[in-house]
DNA sequence: ACTATATTTGCCCTTTATAGGACAAGTCAA
DNA sequence: TTGACTTGTCCTATAAAGGGCAAATATAGT
């Protein structure tokens, strides 16, 4: 969801990840692997790349939550039901 | 959510943590952590109790799963759209 | 088909964070 | 005061983050 989000961002301004990456001082090759959700992405490389890529960060952020979400529950059988009932929580308790 | 079933479950048994910690070869003080979700109750142990307590594992693992997800969103202000992002991702596609 | 550039994938390494748990000392009720 | 529980600090071990490098794959242009 996020990696999705920010190769969209990315080519819509017509950037390659080469100049991501020669922004965030680090190598296209993290920066493939956080577009396909291979590795997470840190809260400053976020930030950075909001800017670079003209987007409110609080537009990222819950995608960005969203994913660590995805990886607490990713393999985990009752994922979804685990969602439900910590949503519930959140909303009466 | 987890640690205060496992507490009422104990309880319902009449069983002081000192017998559940005796069972699982820790401490007492480690046993009130988990009643009061201030550390994460392992797989292993998580089976043991549930053994212990009479309860099915699998009405447990959701609420397990639930509080390594509250985790990781304690602390985010993006914690609810979040999971609501990724639920709906879950249910659609 | 051949090359060049863009992206992906796999493996490796180091650093930081989290889990797992002991122990001591504290609180709370009976 | 004693037994049950809680809280704080500390330690070790494992897992995850952060990231490089090389090789593999696309993909486009000629």
């Amino acid at each position: 969801m996020l990696g999705e989000k920010l190769k969209e961002l990315r080519e819509s301004k017509g950037l390659l990840q080469r100049q991501v990456a020669a922004e965030l001082d680090v190598d296209t090759a993290y920066i493939s692997k956080m577009e396909n959700n291979d590795k997470p992405v840190s809260k400053e490389h976020l930030k950075k790349i909001s800017t670079l890529l003209g987007v409110p960060e609080n537009d990222l952020l819950p995608l960005w939550v969203g994913e660590k979400v995805k990886r607490v529950i990713k393999n985990e059988k009752f994922g979804k039901q685990a969602l439900e009932i910590v949503l519930k929580e959140l909303s009466n308790g």
